[in-house]
DNA sequence: TTAATAGTGTCTTTCAGACACTATGGA
DNA sequence: TCCATAGTGTCTGAAAGACACTATTAA
């Protein structure tokens, strides 16, 4: 009984499927493409395609969040102007996944700034930003299901978000390269669905080390007083973390 | 360009790999086989094999996991008696991570309590546990290095036991049934590679909402005193946590 | 002036860490 | 008796949450 043995294995596809977030007008976000040819033609699905036979399941990660978005991914710092962060997320190989042959996906998670264009994507395909809330969570059961168990990933990769920006930094890769406090406020607003005090976040955001550095401008974007710029401190880690409000 | 072409995918081999962890003699361990053929032959390995075409992941690493060492997983929530803790850990699929062909491994991690047999599996090949002390870390470099990237998986999973334990309940799933809170806090000291302070451990872990339940017992199998015997409480996420020492 | 957001200070409670002290068994 | 471990109490400092108050712009 051999455990590698190269004329013997079952074949399988392999695919990478990405669960591309953002935050507009207050609201997380999802990537959605939709699907020209069966099965599930004409669903809503996460974008992704197959892992080719010489490159690593990050780089096809990295390349189809280009295709689809034209962003350069960071995985592992930091994001800077025109990139996002991108990480592995889970990989899901249930033998009835796809209809057709046995199909393993390795999900990745990507978080982004708000994207000037709303329809991303130059495929001749449809391409739609939905909020998450009307994807998932306890809504109408008439809602529009996604393809294959993409609901199921989707799930994961929002409840992995909303918890790693407790522990690190990664709030930053929704904003553009300069914030203000409040704007990385929002942020948390919007991926945990909750109101944050102003006062409290503030003193906590600018008292933890490394995770905001003044970058010396001021903006009045949001209205009322001017408000200072920052950038993203090299921090990763946050500590104190920023703890989410309990139930 | 279609997504999914079932007539033209690129051919994979998937695998599951397993980081089982264990605490024996207040040391984290990781079970490792040793290979009996080529590549590697000879060397150390994860254990592990291929997915079958009508299994899922999780079966998969649950099948190897009961092969190698008898134990039944539960992969959703705590352990019971003869049951170890496992989960999917990350995936790992450079191009030439095998050197005959293209293989994706799904790593999954599993913890179990002290296993009565020394060298487990009643498989041919050799087995042992080996202290994780010995095998990743600033160690010396002449040590013996695992096959594949098995290295890199089993830092990867001894991180994850590492900062699990501090959010959740996972650390009972080293311990047997009924286990004292000394035996936990030697868990916790094992796993992180430190030393706390029994007092304020004792008093943390006891005012932790559901994380332990008293079975009525006692014991003095560690001498001293006798202490009393607790169970895993049905808690999976611990609140407050149990934070690990800084630096 | 009013509305809106930015930013500071202050109080209370909770909890982590240090450590004195008591309790209860075995050798 | 001594020694080991179990378990409680008490103090201090850090930080979270509530919220009063000031600051600075635009309309």
């Amino acid at each position: 009984m051999s455990r590698y043995d190269p004329s013997a294995f079952p074949p399988f596809a392999v695919t990478v499927d990405l669960v591309v977030l953002t935050v507009r007008e207050h609201e997380l976000c999802a990537l959605l493409v939709r699907r020209g040819e069966p099965p599930f033609q004409g669903y809503w699905a996460l974008p992704g395609g197959f892992v080719r036979p010489d490159e690593g399941l990050g780089e096809a990660a990295s390349r189809e969040l280009a295709e689809e978005t034209g962003l350069r991914a960071h995985s592992t710092a930091g994001q800077t102007a025109a990139g996002a962060h991108l990480e592995q997320l889970a990989t899901y190989g249930h033998p009835q996944r796809d209809p057709r042959m046995r199909v393993v996906s390795v999900a990745h998670l990507a978080l982004a700034p708000d994207l000037p264009t709303p329809k991303p994507g130059g495929d001749a395909r449809g391409a739609r930003w939905a909020p998450v809330s009307e994807l998932l969570g306890p809504g109408p059961a008439d809602r529009e299901p996604l393809a294959f168990d993409h609901a199921l990933i989707l799930a994961d990769g929002v409840e992995r978000a909303r918890s790693k920006i407790e522990y690190s930094a990664l709030a930053t890769a929704f904003c553009a390269e300069e914030f203000t406090v409040g704007e990385l406020r929002r942020v948390y607003e919007a991926v945990w669905g909750v109101v944050l005090d102003p006062r409290n976040f503030h003193r906590k955001v600018t008292g933890t080390p490394g995770f905001l550095v003044p970058s010396g401008g001021t903006t009045t974007r949001q209205g009322g007083r001017p408000a200072q710029l920052f950038r993203a401190g090299g921090a990763t880690v946050l500590n104190p973390p920023m703890l989410r409000p309990e139930s």
